[in-house]
DNA sequence: CGTTGCTGCACAATCGATTGTGCCAAGCCG
DNA sequence: CGGCTTGGCACAATCGATTGTGCAGCAACG
């Protein structure tokens, strides 16, 4: 049943004629190449008949194009990066371009690995999302010539896409405070920051936008109010139940920066009595849509996957990679109603800007 | 800066060789086509220096191999499907392949143009994982010699890895009524199935178990007792809050189709009071980590997605397409307990098997 | 009738790596 | 010393498609 696939040499055999014949009549510029429309005609019949299918790699290879565009991303497994997945392929597939996504799992060597592979089979770019080492991997890009982009995580040694996490952080903290309701407690009359990792890039620039808007309208921050404590669930759940216990109770607003944090926090929360999680405002930095179910009002932050790939896109499109800018675009603010409604969410500001 | 890549023939130049013995060298069998050591040595030498990297299209075309293993999904943005994906990379990296995964929308046309452009970029093997038209798929992939598996849904013309669905929903639905308590009201004392559609295959063989069980138990399931209302967390709600109004409360327990539907239901529930949720057995056939921080308690049946992968890739391993079995892989079920726990998830029977 | 110009195609080189085969030189044996 | 083996490599064909160039054949034209 394994038929031997069909070539050019097979048609043209077949159609009494040439194979670049064959070639100009299947790669559509058999007008320039002066072939009669009959000869067209029959080729393409037979190549019909036959099933035939270009053979990319020796199409590529004469070309010196493979037509494969690639993206490496952490993982799969994750909310946000699978629909950088699925908006990269729209992207690309709009352009004609064969899309290749892969995951590197956070190591570095297999990063620089997975790179090099993707540079044998002739990527014409690459886009480098979430990368631990972004500059080694744009060294290896440019010593063979591909054109880059790093999406979500940025690097110095190419044009940079990504969120405007000091812009959101600063946007979620103002509308917790908006919507939390001042204590009797000098305690736990303050905002506060949890989960991340402070050497995280993301994490860094949403502290910042936090501590600024709490500076801005309390007049100071202090130190206990933001805890680092790291990305899983657990460490989150430990570091609010012990500022429960520090504090005496919940604060009036919990900035929760990432979906992971908040299993981890709800966890926590779980054990509460209903009225006391009245009294605090929570939000976090990332979406979910199950958190939408929770039973109690949250606030999210959902990153513009769609904005960062198209504006990622864009560059590559312009062939602007020379410039090395970084380039921030801002995420929506998005409202969890807390009973059931017709539409769960509705967006606040909704805006795609570019700094 | 950008650098033509270097070839093979760069190399022989500079190493004064020829070609076949810098690619005999850079291919590793030197030693069977006699080649000097203190050659090799050069050559390798050489390779590393000018950062060598071997053209696949090149090498793919001669030896009429791509080293491509494709995968196809309906889309990544899912968490049962970017589970596969990343389970895929693993084995095929195992097995010292590349991984292509690339989504398809369920659009049959997009299904099967993707396999076309995967197969003149001439990959090995395909995984056709959750495909709306697999017997189109298998079709084209057999005119092309491409050997394949289908995964999650089956088709008649490749082997099909499939979850089993029939013996998880009836281990979903007998920790259920075990689980429930019974109830004064006649009405409210069976349980209750919803979500899903019909005429999906899966969903057709847990609608089985489920009412094989319950007769089993009960000696006898209506026809209102199971609901494939389709898979959108609305339908669901609408479902499951009529249900509510027709038999006035709850039923003693729900098994509930998809997370999709899960997040709907929940809408419904959370206007409810405590005490009456608590009256309910609740269980999704799927699995997400934010359920686990819902305020009852949930079982969950979580598809066993390494399962499924790791005997396709048995399958492709063993050659053995030509028999067009169906495997059956055992799924999981799992306990979310309802308060704060050490460990949120506990497995109950934790089995992989082969029907 | 010779020249020009156009049509319609074929020929052959090429992309880069792989691989069957051939060939020279050194070593060994009788 | 001649023949045979073996080591060490080069040569050239090959994979399938693309593309620059060449060349018949025919019509038109002066």
């Amino acid at each position: 049943m394994r038929k031997r696939k069909s070539t050019i040499y097979d048609l043209a055999q077949l159609a009494g004629v040439s194979a670049s014949t064959v070639s100009a009549v299947l790669s559509g510029n058999w007008k320039e190449r002066r072939i009669a429309e009959a000869t067209a005609k029959k080729v393409e019949r037979l190549a019909a008949a036959q099933r035939y299918t270009v053979n990319r790699q020796a199409s590529g290879l004469r070309k010196n194009r493979s037509g494969l565009i690639g993206m490496i991303i952490p993982m799969h497994d994750n909310r946000f990066f699978s629909s950088m997945s699925q908006a990269f392929e729209r992207l690309a597939r709009e352009r004609h371009w064969y899309p290749i996504v892969v995951s590197t799992l956070r190591d570095p060597a297999l990063e620089l690995g997975t790179v090099r592979t993707l540079i044998s089979y002739q990527i014409e770019y690459l886009v480098v999302a979430g990368a631990t080492d972004p500059d080694s991997v744009s060294r290896e890009c440019r010593r063979h010539g591909v054109a880059h982009v790093n999406v979500d995580l940025p690097g110095t040694r190419a044009t940079s896409v990504i969120s405007d996490n000091y812009w959101g952080a600063q946007q979620l903290t103002q509308a917790l405070i908006d919507r939390s309701k001042p204590t009797r407690s000098r305690l736990r009359n303050k905002a506060h920051f949890v989960g991340g990792i402070a050497t995280d890039h993301a994490t860094r620039r949403r502290m910042e936008g936090f501590a600024d808007v709490v500076t801005t309208r309390f007049g100071h921050v202090d130190d206990d109010q933001i805890d680092a404590c790291g990305y899983e669930g657990t460490l989150a759940e430990a570091a609010v139940r012990s500022l429960h216990v520090r504090i005496g109770g919940l604060p009036r607003a919990l900035f929760i920066n990432s979906t992971i944090a908040l299993e981890g926090v709800v966890r926590f929360l779980k054990t509460l009595p209903a009225d006391e999680l009245a009294r605090c405002a929570f939000g976090c930095y990332d979406w979910d849509p199950f958190a939408s179910v929770l039973s109690f009002p949250l606030l999210m932050v959902r990153q513009n996957v769609e904005g960062l790939l198209g504006e990622a896109f864009r560059i590559i499109d312009s062939k602007s990679f020379g410039d090395k800018r970084l380039i921030e675009i801002k995420p929506d603010l998005l409202f969890a109603h807390d009973v059931a409604a017709v539409s769960t969410w509705s967006p606040l500001p909704a805006s795609i800007g570019v700094a």
